[in-house]
DNA sequence: CGCGTTTATCCGAAATCCCGGACAAACTGG
DNA sequence: CCAGTTTGTCCGGGATTTCGGATAAACGCG
């Protein structure tokens, strides 16, 4: 589970204040007081969720959200917000915002949604890493000979039993079923050098 | 995307009315009027997720709530409470409650809170439905004699080879670069038969 | 039916592989 | 430091594989 909070608020008071907040319930805020200080922080993989005041000098809290958005449509935005702009919350919650915080807000409530975005940005991220791993994993490459792909295989298995051996070459021939003699042949054939897997 | 949406609500004036709501924004709302009835719709890999009322005759929404994450911890559970009821709402998600929505809400918010709820759910399901392809994929049998796992690779391919090329031996030979008797040869030691793949 | 193509099997020789034995070098741990 | 173990390499012969050639049987089609 992800922890990380990016804080975006001016008011050093209040942004102490939540800092608290998400420090004692074991989460990782970063506090910055400005959006260009959070700009460089905001990717398309940043392993958290973004927290901003939606009224500040430099910046509007929108352009932070469509900053975010541009540059992960999934990424969860939520924003601190005055009574008066209640209003224009909502909007933003429409545009994509994951939800708005009305001040003064209850502690709990803040922690609340702030713990609900970032368990949905873990499972967002987790998809992805295993979308990318399913994709590399499927298209087995139905080309080439049968002899190639054979050697390939099979150089892949003696690294794997030399890995698990940590390049003791006697104990993979065993755990290989194979006479140790013969094991050097493929190794030389292969081109597989014990040493590269004995370094730990 | 999933839309579905189970709603429990005994007034039937209110359930209407969310279950146009809902509808107006192309979401499929099921609406039930007790805890009982809803029961059976609510499994683990339930599709959509569940909006219900906090206080109702025969059950408490609180029991939907425990009940549902007894089924899966991950399913969003959205409850539906008047104002007397805030302190409770606040505990429940606190306990698992996706979000609470104070009556007499705005639609908009509703929609809002129930459209995240489902984004939520999606990906989760997806999560799920991934990972249990990665864990059959993955688990590769580090076991057996180097011999034996290499022929049971060459089966595999020779195999794909003849049902690429619907069981036309010379065919499958060309395609695997080696000449047509070799693969006679491997066919026969794996006893293989290419009869097996030319019926199609 | 008759002819060309494809399949399936057998042969034999060259190439390759498997595997035990042997040994020096390197490593290990009392 | 030294004895025991492990590593890496070489050897050699028996087993296996490769692969072209040959051939009979089966198939496909006008």
């Amino acid at each position: 589970m992800l922890r990380k909070v990016l804080l975006i608020e001016d008011d050093p008071v209040l942004r102490a204040s939540i800092e608290q907040t998400l420090t004692l319930q074991d989460l990782e805020p970063m506090p910055t007081n400005a959006f260009t200080l959070a700009r460089r922080s905001i990717r398309s993989n940043f392993r958290g969720v973004i927290l901003s005041d939606i009224r500040m000098p430099d910046k509007d809290g929108f352009e932070v959200l469509q900053f975010a958005k541009s540059k992960d449509t999934e990424l969860p935005v939520m924003l601190l917000t005055g009574h008066s702009d209640i209003p224009t919350a909502m909007r933003a919650v429409r545009d994509g915002a994951y939800e708005y915080l009305e001040k003064p807000f209850d502690p709990q409530r803040l922690v609340d949604v702030v713990t609900r975005a970032l368990e949905h940005r873990t499972v967002v991220l987790e998809n992805r890493a295993m979308r990318e791993e399913l994709d590399q994993d499927s298209p087995e490459d139905e080309t080439g000979s049968l002899t190639e792909r054979l050697k390939a295989h099979e150089r892949q298995i003696i690294e794997q039993a030399l890995l698990a051996e940590g390049g003791r070459v006697a104990a993979a021939a065993d755990r290989l079923g194979i006479p140790r003699n013969t094991l050097y042949d493929r190794m030389t054939k292969l081109q597989i050098v014990a040493k590269a897997f004995r370094k730990a």
